[in-house]
DNA sequence: CGCGTATCGTTAGCTATCAAACTATTTGAT
DNA sequence: ATCAAATAGTTTGATAGCTAACGATACGCG
């Protein structure tokens, strides 16, 4: 009857698989009251330095709508403020706070242990596989910006 | 300063992958009025024929409580509907309506589409690994149910 | 300078997800 | 038979994501 083989689709798996990783690290981040999207969020302006909302948005493959009422709870419970930059007035500055770092190390943690959870039984070079093919689909479903061109 | 290769880990790419891998999907579905997850419910439905919510969020690797508002619109679009089980009167058995049946042809041909584009360049071969090295990550993932052992 | 266009952040309305608690019903143990 | 425990579906309250539209600001071209 049906012409579809779903179950083997690689967008089966790789839905699958993700949605396996976001509930453990959540499962992991609950207690601490961080949610894997603020982690993502952490992660990004640890090490990037100050962002304005568009770049975050920007470099977590994120609509800048979706990013709003993110950065709202973050602000909220204290993890980073924004701050008016004089130069241009649309925009906003993004800077983590104090607090931010207490909790670094209690995100890193989890993300060890759900990554070493996740690879249990598989050797480096299969990881690597795994990540290197992963990249080949993300090139290939993400779209052509006119701004900013995908490289190799 | 960070002690965490985010960027080189497999949760990175797994979840940057579904996410582009949704966005395709929805906006390939868009036009014709229908999400991803309603799709997948489609899907599960045409090939599983008739279940109850719990059998079916089961399938679907979702929440009960998460299925109840996407069968709400899908009952409210007329694609699906909530019978009453007379053998165990807490039940509700999910039947697909005739317009289910019209769609199908749409989801059908977008899911070709999107998993096209996504291995453009790609082997048969490294298609099968990456769905093998997935599938070895969501059973790494998938906490042990005591009811129901995971095989192999 | 002035006006059209682009950009930044936001809001509104929709869909989706989870955990926790609730109601109704069934099952099981005594 | 009775009552506690388990199960099915739902509700509630929170987080998250998208598109479309909006107000404020910056930029560009005449």
């Amino acid at each position: 009857m049906l012409e579809y083989d779903f179950e083997n689709s690689v967008g089966h798996w790789v839905w699958l698989t993700a949605h396996r990783f976001q509930r453990a690290m959540n499962s992991e981040l609950q207690p601490h009251g961080i949610t894997f999207r603020q982690a993502q969020v952490l992660f990004r302006l640890a090490l990037d330095g100050q962002l304005s909302q568009v770049q975050l948005a920007d470099r977590l493959n994120l609509e800048p709508a979706s990013l709003v009422p993110v950065l709202d709870r973050m602000e909220r419970d204290g993890l980073l403020t924004r701050q008016n930059c004089s130069e241009d007035r649309r925009r906003k500055i993004i800077k983590l706070q104090p607090k931010a770092e207490t909790v670094w190390e209690t995100i890193v943690a989890c993300a060890r242990r759900v990554r070493k959870r996740a690879t249990r039984g598989m050797t480096a070079g299969q990881v690597r596989t795994l990540n290197e093919l992963l990249s080949d689909v993300v090139t290939n479903l993400t779209p052509a910006k006119p701004t900013d061109e995908v490289e190799g």
